[in-house]
DNA sequence: CTTCTTGTTACTGA
DNA sequence: ATCAGTAACAAGAA
């Protein structure tokens, strides 16, 4: 599940990868994960060359050098990029076989760089190095706009955190205006972008705040606590890469290992690494909620 | 078989 | 008009 930190990673890599190479090549294997024909999209891709990768919210955007055209790139849950250079194969995505599965993990060179079950497009450029779009369940998309629709779609993001728009006078505003849970705020990218399932239940945890409290509820002192968890534990996420839950893998087909760091994601059942008491899983805001009631209040 | 998984949006009702 | 809550979407795991 790709959040701010997964989807940092896989831009900053594949900016270092990609950029200013012709693309000679656009292969649509499954025309659905694209929001325009692929006609359109060869027409307007073959030839080009991406020059610079931006981040709005879990929303990738590609800026092509020719016709004011930009490429925009969805993960949702399960999406995933992996770049393949010429020689070296560094093969992500979902494996094939446990031994796959193995390389993948270990980043080890894989002798299967090819097209898999999932691979939905596949970039080629003039290096012969190759881009792989890859996503399970066809939630993903990528989709080709110019600057004034990419503009109306950016406009919807809520305060992007690590950026100086990121002000905690905004940020408790937007709480006190909301009586809905404080993990359906965080949750909602038109308030602030990025936050997803597993950074809200752990910035909650460290920020020592039920996920089910009204957001309108919560007091100063307490968002101010939430405010610099969210800045820090995105920080520290990507430090580490991201992390890896089920299908996340960066553009070299590594997991993150945030995973390791991970607080109450995922350990319901497990004994709280702050004062042992049992984690607990319910459903808040629609989703899978992992929390501390000793350390959460 | 049923239930669960998640990012986002469509829909419903207040 | 705005907000809140729920279901839906896909496809697999358990």
């Amino acid at each position: 599940m790709p959040e701010l930190p997964e989807v940092e990673t896989i831009k900053n890599d594949l900016a270092q990868a990609i950029l200013n190479k012709k693309i000679v090549s656009v292969k649509v294997n499954k025309k659905n994960i694209l929001r325009k024909s692929v006609r359109y999209f060869k027409n307007k891709l073959i030839g080009n060359k991406f020059i610079k990768i931006n981040r709005r919210g879990k929303l990738m955007y590609f800026s092509l050098r020719k016709d004011d055209l930009f490429l925009l790139a969805h993960l949702k849950m399960t999406g995933q990029f992996i770049y393949c250079n010429k020689d070296k194969f560094i093969v992500g995505g979902h494996a094939n076989s446990k031994k796959e599965e193995e390389q993948i993990l270990h980043g080890q060179v894989a002798d299967f760089c090819q097209v898999g079950k999932y691979t939905r497009v596949i970039f080629e450029f003039s290096d012969k190095s190759k881009l792989f779009f890859n996503d399970l369940r066809l939630f993903a998309y990528l989709d080709l706009v110019n600057k004034k629709s990419l503009d109306e779609i950016l406009d919807k993001f809520g305060i992007e955190p690590l950026t100086a728009n990121f002000k905690f006078k905004d940020f408790f505003n937007i709480l006190q205006n909301r009586k809905t849970s404080i993990k359906a705020v965080l949750l909602n990218q038109q308030l602030i972008a990025d936050i997803g399932n597993i950074y809200a239940d752990e910035t909650l945890f460290m920020a020592g705040i039920l996920p089910n409290r009204p957001a309108n509820k919560v007091s100063s002192k307490e968002a101010r606590k939430l405010f610099l968890a969210i800045e820090g534990i995105l920080k520290k996420a990507i430090k580490y890469r991201g992390t890896t839950f089920s299908d996340y893998v960066d553009s070299k087909g590594k997991k993150g290992s945030f995973v390791k760091l991970l607080k109450v994601y995922g350990r319901q059942g497990q004994k709280c690494l702050k004062c042992k008491n049992i984690i607990e899983k319910t459903k808040t805001a629609n989703r899978g909620t992992h929390f501390c009631s000793s350390c959460q209040k």
